[in-house]
DNA sequence: TGCACCTATGCAGTAAACGCATGGCACCGG
DNA sequence: CCGGTGCCATGCGTTTACTGCATAGGTGCA
């Protein structure tokens, strides 16, 4: 018997929200076909693994044993993936570097072009993803090393923060706020606040400063997949976003203001690989970002 | 991105033979069929796992790096649907015993009986497959034990021979060769043998007994899937068989005629199970097989 | 140059999966 | 006791994906 590793996932994030409803949503699915799916599952497996009383879902005993090795079925397919894709790149000498927005600002465009500089038979392939695609796509071997923007799910990555960024407020440009040098977190307690269903709640919360200082929750706005959505958002006064300092001048605007936010932390970016990861330039690239980071702190 | 273990097993079986059409007919599809499927997974992975050199296939290194994540992720699908429905049974007290064809004879039959008495509040479920398939269905969970004739793909089962029976000649009731007490070897030089596609190579080989002493190969018959569709073969007198002797007294049929081969291999039936295996009921089930075949060790 | 062998592709038929709308059931509150 | 609400299952029509057949196209050998 076959079933396809999107079944697992879908079982896997049932048996977490133990709710079909809820998890159709995460799963970006209707709810009758993650049903379909399920017990098209136990059908197959000729056991039911989850127990329907009307009321609440709940897994049995044979879904409770199946969880850990649904899990590790997901895992092992990503690295099976991830060695594949691994060996064609290093084979041909491509370096594959993901990041999302403005990654770490100018110290990768430095890092590109100087590893290229000392590496002429290499060829750097920057990549470019939605929020919170680079670290899927380093599970998944499409890029060999990222930039990522903690916090982050970076179980199974080896990390390295190599830069720090204060963060700023995005801002239409007629905004009554635009009239100040600086903002506090706490006068954006009234703005709604953009965020996106591509990344983890943790990621999420973060950026949005959640729980605000003193314990309330920020207005949720729109939701978007990547920076040009998000400023498009911003820039129509629909919602306000808060952004580390590089993308105040990679994606600055006439129709956007940005303010910085001295009363918050600011954000850690690191240099992020697969701890199984063999390949020299990955290794090479890394102490070459280390290096720049440190000879050259801020631009 | 998603996979199924199809995929996975359409590409392994490729990897081994490097021939689309044989391995296409190995996994009893059409060779467009496996082509697509292979280039949809390239185009997946975004790699090229094979090179096709018009004359010659051959494992591109990241075909070579993907091959053993690929078996190892087929093997844990097996271990995972093994473990959801062991689970299941044992919960329910219910012990599952797979066999082929006869199986082990007398020898379970009795088995199933003694161990019901001495456990009421447990039932036997013995379950029937065809050629090779009580093998599969150990490795798959859906059995918790089994009989199963050697030689078989024995890797990851726990084996225990219990019971040795002489192998006999299987024949239309009018052949000439059913006029003899016993049958040689070499009387069935001339005589087209039954064979299965469902078992490994080496079981078809050792049943058809190949190479013959003194070196030929069989004259291969019709193919089959159990033991009817091998006995209308027989009784029409398109082809002989070769089976335990417990077969002859649990399918006797007028227009068949059973006779010794007193000069080859007796078949050794051994009880089978995951090395996984933690179920009490196994062991204790295993423990009585060995009891009733040492006690009465033929019958 | 013609043939044998092998993989890729066009095409048509079939099976599977999806979303939408809705049914059915359990619990809750008035 | 009864209508409302929350939630999973199912019927239906549509779309997508997969399969086999026939055949094109490319390679090496006689």
């Amino acid at each position: 018997m076959d079933v396809d590793t999107r079944t697992l996932r879908y079982f896997v994030e049932l048996a977490d929200q133990l709710n079909f409803t809820r998890a159709a949503e995460r799963l970006f699915v209707s709810q009758p076909s993650l049903s379909r799916r399920i017990r098209q599952l136990e059908a197959d497996l000729r056991t039911p693994l989850f127990e329907r009383t009307g009321r609440e879902v709940l897994l049995t005993p044979a879904g409770e044993a199946f969880l850990p090795a649904a899990r590790q079925l997901i895992a092992d397919w990503q690295a099976a993936q991830r060695t594949a894709r691994v060996v064609a790149a290093a084979r041909s000498r491509i370096l594959r570097v993901g990041f999302a927005a403005s990654g770490a600002g100018a110290l990768g465009t430095r890092a590109y072009a100087e590893f290229m500089k000392r590496h002429p038979d290499v060829t750097v392939e920057p990549k470019r993803f939605d929020w919170g695609g680079e670290v899927t796509a380093l599970h998944e071997g499409l890029v060999d090393v990222a930039f990522v923007w903690l916090p982050a799910r970076t179980a199974g990555l080896h990390i390295e923060v190599v830069r720090v960024e204060r963060r700023w407020a995005g801002l239409a440009a007629g905004h009554p706020l635009a009239g100040r040098d600086t903002v506090s977190i706490h006068d954006l307690a009234a703005e709604p606040i953009v965020w996106t269903r591509q990344a983890p709640r943790d990621w999420v919360d973060w950026w949005a400063v959640n729980p605000r200082p003193g314990g309330g929750e920020p207005i949720w706005g729109p939701t978007n997949d990547n920076v040009e959505e998000m400023l498009e958002h911003v820039a129509s006064g629909t919602a306000i976003c808060i952004s580390p300092e590089s993308m105040t001048s990679h994606y600055s605007r006439p129709d956007l203001a940005w303010r910085p936010i001295p009363d918050i932390p600011p954000l850690r970016i690191a240099i992020c690989a697969p701890v199984t990861t063999t390949n020299p330039l990955v290794t090479g690239f890394a102490a070459l970002v280390r290096e720049l980071a440190t000879t050259e702190p801020r631009d």
